[in-house]
RNA sequence: GGACCGAUAGCUCAGCUGGAUAGAGUACUUGACUACGAAUCAAGGGGUCGGGGGUUCGAAUCCUCCUCGGUCCGCCA
């Protein structure tokens, strides 16, 4: 029972009392009320909006409500003042030993503090699915440490989450991939080969045709595309997925699925969903309207097969089939989604780039025709990452070799940095990313703030003889913890678990790292005070019933900087 | 022509899904350490929350219309 449900429950019954005893109306929702700590300590440890949220439907003043309600709360247990303020806030003071009570509550849970129970169901997760073409870049990068966090927060949070990789293995990209791999071959065999306009340049490819060379000798030399082409195409998409995995390791991501695009080719997983789709009447052949602006020099109305996806929301209908009767890229798409759908998820999430906006309609739409409604799709796009170097944009090209990779940013400041940076903003927003910031001036990022708070608790919490041990702290009297540094850390601390809630309720992992950055924030001025009073030191000579209360209150600070660093796969470092 | 996302302090970003006087970091100004880690702390200045209208007790947040920036719009995935 966190404080913040107790509180809650005490105004509940409050009200209800008030109704019982005809000061409210029968009948009345009390849904839009919350008890939420005030922006401003000052008005009081919690406040609740009842009043104001009740006023209109009880047909009364909110003052007058707050005022009843505030005479009713006054007597509860843990509850020591409530005021009116405002236009009908209540105002609520707490008794300290609620807060002081946590403390205890987080050594008793310890590294579970505010993990959510099990069992609030089975999620996907899909993340990064960049196609086998070639190392991850800068761009894929926010994708891989956004899914990651958010899959991490979704356990913690108490949900079965399975982290899964879709491997575009099955258009013409991976044509395009296995020519390019075969003019790297040639080359391994001593030819002069000019690389045609349209295949992959990139230097990764040499040791991939050498490879290919080592494994099939000469046996492809002067041989037609047709001999070679799906055995080089096999051959390079494994080394390609070879080496983004080991860029996502690098990074500390972990896949448990990796989906393959191509294993639903000619094994009708495709047909099977269409003919689900087709059955529930959505599957029509049809012409659409040519686009409006700018018409496409060649167009000319089609028929195509297409998919009904305006019953489910989304504007237009779309093709699944192109006009010489092949799929289209939605197609495979479609099936893979079937597939997860049949897995027995209860709610799937994908996390795209940017550049896919205008696919979410279309796959919403084909998830909730499959499930019939019953599985929920969430799609966060992640924002474009804009490079600076020295206060300027940095413009990445493949042509002019200035392409970021993941291991560029990775030698340059470290996947714990990387990883803090792109998540302590919305996955919705704009990124800017600074070399020199990140680098110079990294030890001003949020991660060293958190960090340095880790080192120096792993410093404080090493050092005294006779208090190691949490079932020692958790005997300690944490009543004599009456400072207001002290109460402000435990209110922080109380916060967490409905933070946790939150923030994966929203899918929302960068309010952890705010979080988190807030509650370092609140511990360094808290050691501070002890520099400058020396009755504010953590451990206090001949006064160990105060130390072990202090080192209470700070090892639950450790415990919870440490879970949410987790949450975030930043590595919590005890030494600078 | 349309869809989606963004716009908050000089700069980089939060703002707990509608709450009270809009907050951090950074930069700037001022002050505080000879080590329970200054990789820190305290204080100060800095804002028409892109603009107009609307909804209500109350709007940065919701609805609507504009402006600017980004992404995208049948046979690339």
């Amino acid at each position: 029972m966190t404080v913040f449900r107790e509180i809650k429950a005490q105004v509940l019954a409050s009200l209800g009392a008030m109704t019982a005893a005809g000061t409210l109306p029968e009948g009345l929702s009390f849904d839009a009320v919350t008890v939420e700590p005030p922006r401003d300590p000052a008005h009081g440890d919690l406040a609740t909006n009842a009043a104001m949220v009740l006023a209109r439907p009880a047909g009364k003043k909110p003052r007058d409500i707050a005022a009843a309600l505030a005479e009713d709360l006054a007597s509860a247990p843990g509850i020591r003042m409530a005021s009116v303020a405002g236009p009908g806030f209540l105002n609520l003071r707490l008794d300290p030993a609620i807060w002081q009570g946590v403390a205890l509550q987080v050594l008793g849970a310890g590294a579970g503090y505010g993990r959510g129970v099990p069992g609030q169901g089975r999620v996907n997760v899909e993340y990064v699915s960049a196609n086998p073409t070639g190392p991850l870049h800068v761009g894929h990068t926010r994708g891989a440490v956004f899914g990651d966090a958010l899959a991490s927060l979704l356990d913690f949070a108490g949900f079965d989450v399975t982290r899964e990789y879709y491997i575009n293995d099955g258009g013409g990209q991976v044509d395009v991939l296995a020519r390019s791999v075969f003019y790297r071959y040639l080359e391994a065999h001593g030819q002069a080969v000019t690389l045609p306009e349209g295949t992959y340049p990139g230097d990764y490819l040499i040791p991939v045709g050498a490879a290919l060379k080592a494994k099939v000798g000469d046996a492809y030399i002067g041989q037609d595309e047709s001999v070679w082409l799906e055995d080089v195409r096999s051959f390079a998409t494994d080394a390609m997925m070879a080496l983004i995995r080991a860029d996502l390791a690098a990074l500390g991501v972990t896949m448990d699925v990796f989906f393959s695009e191509k294993s639903l080719y000619g094994t009708g997983r495709i047909e099977a969903s269409l003919t689900d789709l087709g059955n529930k009447g959505l599957i029509y052949r049809g012409t659409l309207e040519p686009p409006k602006g700018k018409l496409p020099e060649d167009w000319e109305p089609r028929e195509q097969t297409l998919f009904r996806s305006t019953e489910h929301g989304d504007d237009i209908d779309r093709p699944v089939k192109k006009s010489d009767g092949t799929w289209t890229y939605f197609a495979p798409d479609i099936a893979y989604h079937f597939d997860k759908v049949s897995r027995g998820y209860d709610r799937l999430i994908d996390v795209f780039g940017a550049d896919h906006g205008g696919y979410v309609k279309r796959m919403k739409a084909a998830v909730s025709a499959l499930s019939a409604g019953q599985v929920p799709l969430d799609i966060k796009l992640t924002q474009l990452v804009k490079l600076y170097k020295d206060g300027a944009p940095f413009k990445m090209s493949k042509r002019a070799g200035t392409f970021v990779t993941l291991r560029d940013v990775l030698d340059q400041v470290g996947p714990d940095v990387t990883r803090f940076v792109m998540l302590t903003r919305k996955n919705d927003a704009p990124l800017d990313f600074d070399f020199d910031k990140a680098t110079v001036l990294s030890l001003s990022y949020p991660v060293s703030f958190a960090q340095s708070a880790l080192a120096c608790l792993a410093a404080v919490l090493a050092m005294p003889p006779g208090f190691a041990g949490d079932t020692a702290l958790a005997a300690a009297d944490v009543g004599l913890l009456d400072h207001a540094a002290e109460l402000e850390l435990l209110r922080k601390l109380a916060e967490w678990p409905r933070l946790v809630a939150a923030a994966a309720d929203a899918h929302e992992p960068h309010r952890i790292a705010f979080y988190l950055y807030d509650l370092a924030s609140l511990f360094h001025g808290y050691q501070h005070l002890g520099k400058m009073d020396p009755g504010m030191r953590f451990l206090t000579d001949g006064q160990p019933d105060l130390t072990a209360a202090r080192l209470a209150l700070i090892r639950a600070v450790q415990l919870v900087i440490r879970a949410g660093l987790g949450i975030l796969g930043v590595t919590p470092r005890d030494e600078m």
